[in-house]
DNA sequence: TTGCTACTTAAAGTCGACTTGAGGTCAAGG
DNA sequence: CCTTGACCTCAAGTCGACTTTAAGTAGCAA
């Protein structure tokens, strides 16, 4: 498979897989004249890649868990983590998501009249709710 | 109250706090020779730009909730939206949380051959389980 | 008055994951 | 033979939320 192959079969830019390439991510097996030649598999790889991000792994963790060669060796313990990891997302998220309903619902003239607005506004500020950087929200 | 007690009383540095004043997020109430004064009111807005952060807006859409005054106007209605985002975050984090369990419990001999775990991979690469730039996950 | 120290500014740097741009190469078709 | 266009490389740019750095200043104590 030349590039623009797998830029179809996978759904990435040709710069995407260039830098996952640079990375050492993913391999070409080689080359014809300039162009990079890709085996089948880097489909699968760049599968496991996609799934390693969604669940919150780096590029360089996700790196770390491949061999050079592209077999994966992903410790059943790290997997653990990061589910636990992921659990306590999921209870923070929850608990904000119900407080934004609460204080989209609350009768309160301003939402910082509302006690339950107001005990989250501590708990965020206490770091207690953790910090997301980026949360799936929209772009621009 | 000066810089310093706002940072000791917020837990925000010094820097943190004058990048928000420059972006417009907070605003001293004036200048004692050089130095910048403020309101207590401004322990309040942090904690409101804390728990807006925390549930993922960015610091331009919580300038844009606030007038340049510091009251909070927020639409209910951009607070069910952001709900309803976390509702997908949620779901989406607990599909993986699940499958990484599983296949960290999983007893097929690479993760590969494990058909959840092949489902799971399909799912990400279909960009179907959101993007996450950024989890909670750890530092380093 | 001198000097400490906490504060000030503007500008540049950081981090992660890419994207963009400039300039170059090569195989194939007209 | 020459152009086109798909690919290449390397460097730099982008985005968001800050942090860091360098250089300057003002209030207060001695």
């Amino acid at each position: 498979m030349d590039i623009s192959e797998v830029v179809r079969r996978s759904g990435l830019p040709a710069s995407t897989l260039r830098f996952y390439e640079q990375k050492g991510l993913i391999a070409s097996v080689g080359r014809r004249g300039l162009h990079r030649v890709f085996a089948a598999g880097v489909l699968e790889q760049l599968s496991l890649i996609a799934l390693g991000r969604a669940a919150g792994f780096s590029l360089n963790e996700i790196a770390a868990m491949f061999g050079a060669d592209g077999r994966p060796r992903i410790e059943r313990q790290q997997l653990l983590e990061k589910a636990g990891e992921l659990d306590q997302s999921i209870k923070q998220l929850t608990a904000m998501r119900d407080g934004l309903r609460h204080a989209a619902a609350c009768s309160a003239p301003s939402h910082l009249e509302c006690p339950k607005f107001r005990r989250l506004m501590g708990l965020a500020g206490a770091g207690v709710i953790g910090e997301r950087r980026n949360g799936t929200s929209g772009k621009k």
